[in-house]
DNA sequence: CAATTTCCTGGGGTTAACCCCAGTTGCGCC
DNA sequence: GGCGCAACTGGGGTTAACCCCAGGAAATTG
């Protein structure tokens, strides 16, 4: 019944560590400084417990739950965000296997939060930050929550891409972009010129604006992103 | 020779108190936990040393480091962030006297180089975290550092404003608008119609991205910007 | 199967955002 | 004064981004 911790930041191992082994009756407890290394550890011991901080340097802790909960499904993993953004939300409802036992937590919780969420998914069950819940709420609402199609389209104009560069990246015709970021438009309750004479807003950048506030996008993610399609200008 | 600590996470005092009374021999440590905390702390206690944190509640960092240093300037104040953002940067040169001792330090600092700043501004020294340095080298770049009038522009089509829009509230043309932001294009590099055909980037959009991946811009900023700016409606 | 919903397609508009170019003003500097 | 420089003004373009409307393919559902 061990424990791995996986952190970029030495400080934040250290915190978690200590809080743990002062309140967990003395486990064994490892860690790991990547996602690469993450899922390394927990294929050789096979810990109960993984905590996984979601930015870190060469795997994502989202990835590396991933790979960990494909070979071990029984693992209950714990997620560590700075951020209470929807976009990793989105991701690890992807990840997770519908009746596992998981958690996540943000970086600014109380040591009784964090000792309560270990215990919590290490007897089965799961433990969201109260921060996560309402986004988790607003994942859920037909209304505002948006498609995959439409978060591509939102990615690519964050990225500062035209309608055409999207319609050919994405292998869509430009009438198909605007109709994608027509309805993302409408979700994001951006008012368009038709509402009211003198123009305030471009929708292009207020949706970019409030999509980064609302946490449905972040930088990271976006310069992930980048990497996918704008690398790849040859093949177009 | 006391030290103030402020900073709104109780974690981060906890460390900062932890190891500063560790190296420094023992100084009185006092905490506050936002920058309005911060300035009456700072003016009761006339401590040698303060700890800044940029993103606090009710009052940032740097305002209350301008307060203080207006009252006190003799205090060397130790600016503590999360990011490397060039805002900060630009905004912390604006506030500290020339000749004045301080720092600036990143949140994923070392211990030993937290005590290294800490000793530094205490016997009158400037200490730059790394990371910085390079940040600061880029503001003195003339070809590629913004002007003040640039920088207002960029805030504005970030938080989605049309010309049209910007205008109004900065009180200018919408032709003095664009001039403005066609210099701010060319600052970034980013790449118009005329130079090649089949274009890419929409330059409003790319220029949100890429000024917020520099750190020419942030998110907490863009909310600042967002109740000057658009809480003043009525007024035309 | 009919009904609904979602998403893409297409025609045919308007306008905000960009393009170039030529002036003017105001500033500091030699 | 004459010079350069930065910033705003204005005319007169082009085009990407938006507007509405109608229709069709595909999956979902009763």
């Amino acid at each position: 019944m061990t424990i791995l911790i996986a952190d970029d930041e030495e400080r934040d191992r250290k915190w978690l560590k200590d809080l743990l082994s002062a309140h967990l009756d003395d486990q064994p407890i490892h860690e790991a400084a990547d996602g690469q290394e993450a899922i390394e550890q927990a294929l050789k011991l096979r810990p109960k417990l993984v905590f996984l901080d979601i930015k870190m340097p060469r795997l994502s802790g989202i990835k590396a739950a991933e790979q960990i909960l494909d070979k071990l499904p029984e693992t209950g993993v714990l997620m560590l965000s700075n951020f209470a953004d929807e976009v990793y939300v989105r991701q690890l409802w992807k990840v997770v296997p519908p009746n596992g036992a998981f958690g996540y937590i943000l970086k600014n919780a109380s040591n009784e939060q964090v000792v309560e969420a270990a215990r919590a998914v290490l007897s089965g069950d799961c433990w969201i930050h109260p921060g996560i819940a309402r986004v988790i709420q607003r994942t859920q609402n037909r209304a505002t929550n948006l498609t995959s199609a439409e978060y591509e389209a939102l990615a690519c104009i964050a990225l500062g891409l035209t309608d055409h560069g999207i319609a050919r990246r994405l292998y869509l015709t430009e009438k198909a972009v605007q109709s994608r970021l027509k309805s993302l438009y409408a979700k994001l309750a951006i008012p368009g010129r038709s509402e009211s004479h003198d123009t305030e807003f471009n929708q292009r950048c207020r949706a970019v604006y409030l999509a980064t506030r609302r946490g449905l996008i972040n930088q990271s993610e976006l310069e992930e992103w980048e990497t996918k399609l704008l690398e790849t200008k040859a093949g177009g």
